[in-house]
DNA sequence: TTGTAAGCGTTATCAT
DNA sequence: ATGATAACGCTTACAA
């Protein structure tokens, strides 16, 4: 660990400090030829500033931190794409943690990104979370912060979303258009504002097309086990509703579960019943049939998180006041072969 | 930024900053009276130690880095996965960099983690990474490191990976065990040790089960998307070597191109053809047919990464001797319907 | 143009 | 048992 500091650079050159390090960081104030001379010395030794230092100095840690419910994950590791490619522009680190849709687990991490002092902090809420009192305490320390995906409407910072109910609206609605009559769904846990606003989404739809809700044809997945829940409901929807002519799924994962046993058992997708789910993960495309499904774009998300992020970490930095953004973006419906 | 500082609770209290210093890391030598005094203050005034300063005295950041090749990727993710947890668990955080691939970029990543100062590094090289002096930079700071799955190794540091070629050739001499005849590969890139080994495993399985070993059947999957490649070789494969009965690829992703390709052809697996993957990602549990693979235990090669380097840490910190370690984690062969 | 010195918030040694 | 003080390495206002 033989780091050179400034000290050695003056020593070595029989000068102040002050001056070294005014000549790394181009002050005005110091003659061409000692700069010169500091910036090669310093090349020479491979100097390189003490960051603890400096961040002590500065107040800034140039890192960030994010908290997402769960790694293995399609949506959220091109979240995490998004969001690293936008710090890598500007030399940012960033800090990952998962909650692993853990109320407690989050709390405690929270507490570690701000004793950490991360300059700026991305967190999707784990489905166990329950109150935001947690998050208000980044918000008084006057940490930038921002929620995408699983968002607490009521909290005061900046979102990045889609709308899960127009999303699923539209799915419902062109399944109804393409002449599904009986369509049933898949549903998700009750906590997470996500499902049930893919839920909602699709009463209405079957609401704004005459047709009548039918709640015995809804079916719940929250095992936390999508693939799971897919198979064994579409088991017992076989038996139950036998009669249903399309699914929509709160997830690509469970619309595999779904697809996986309707192969088994050979009924043909989508001539007897048609699938569709939600997220658009890179399986939906390679399964067979393939599925029709929701795009929700996770790197676009992950990118404009941290745009919004960083924005508000420079505004800050310039003591200039922020406004609180809350931004949708777009899905769309990918149709392909199991509708 | 409201923060409390030592000097505030001194004040207040109108003792020393030492002493309140001392009473918080519980030193022997703080009466009880004024311990408990300033417990209690700092807990109400809800005082948490300057990290920056920490770093700076004590010269540990308590962080350590992580790069990968690529995020969206299951092995990677189960990686990252396990080496959170074991991070978790010691109050560690983590930086995770993706190198996408990049020689330039893991440079330039390692620089920035060494300048951050992290306690330690986890790196899975990139394809493109042709040399290892940057590597050299890091063992010369005395940064402890854990080389995993794309290992170099020459370098002088402790590693975590699997038995590529035994891996493979166990596999194929299960194929040849049961019974198919003509066995074809699809290869990865000639770059990363892991592709070659797997070739490697596939020719000795060959040889050593006296199938002479035909150049003809092998093909390249070098196009950085192992979905696509392995579509069109299946493509080609059918019209250039319609003779073969199984094809063991190099990733399970390439497999579930052929398979996709089959599928649609109608050329029935495994009756006309067998399919054999590598890594077992979830997918290749969900695709119908289901997938025989090798599993690779990404989250065990996280957390033994995760567990190494912070032994090592532990060493360098107490000022012993650390030797490193070079682990290979088992890999199963996991059978289903596609053989 | 250069240097002095204060300060960031801790930790730890050595007096008292 | 408590406190004064130096040190970690850097930035920057101010003095020379």
């Amino acid at each position: 660990m033989n780091n050179t500091t400034l000290k050695e650079i003056a020593e070595q050159l029989g000068i102040s400090i002050a001056t070294v390090s005014k000549s790394l960081k181009n002050y005005p104030d110091v003659s061409e030829k000692t700069k010169q001379a500091v910036i090669e010395l310093a090349s020479q030794l491979n100097y390189t500033p003490n960051s603890f230092a400096v961040n002590l100095r500065t107040k800034e840690s140039k890192t960030i931190g994010l908290i997402i419910p769960t790694i293995v994950h399609h949506f959220f590791s091109n979240v995490i794409k998004g969001i690293l490619e936008e710090a890598e522009k500007r030399d940012y680190l960033v800090i990952i943690l998962q909650s692993d849709e853990n109320f407690e687990l989050e709390k405690k991490q929270i507490k570690l990104l701000i004793n950490k002092r991360v300059d700026g902090i991305i967190i999707s809420l784990s489905n166990g979370t329950g109150d935001f009192f947690h998050l208000n305490e980044i918000l008084s320390q006057k940490i930038p912060l921002v929620l995408f995906d699983k968002i607490a409407k009521i909290v005061e910072c900046s979102k990045v979303m889609i709308n899960d109910q127009k999303a699923a609206y539209d799915a419902v609605d062109y399944l109804i258009k393409k002449g599904y009559k009986k369509i049933a769904h898949f549903r998700g846990a009750y906590i997470p504002q996500n499902s049930i606003d893919r839920f909602l989404g699709y009463k209405k739809a079957l609401e704004d097309n005459q047709i009548e809700y039918n709640p015995s044809l809804v079916y719940d997945c929250d095992n936390n086990n999508d693939f799971e829940d897919g198979y064994e409901n579409a088991k017992k929807l076989i038996i139950e509703n036998p009669e249903v002519d399309a699914i929509f799924a709160v997830t690509d994962l469970v619309a595999i579960g779904i697809i996986k046993y309707f192969n088994e058992i050979g009924i043909s997708i989508p001539n007897q019943i048609a699938v569709l789910g939600f997220s658009n993960w890179f399986i939906s495309n390679v399964i067979s049939p393939t599925l029709t499904t929701i795009d929700q774009p996770g790197f676009e998300m992950g990118k404009k998180s941290a745009e919004i992020l960083f924005n508000e970490i420079d505004l800050k930095r310039n003591n200039l006041p922020v406004s609180f953004q809350s931004i949708e973006i777009e899905t769309k419906l990918i149709i392909r072969e199991s509708t």
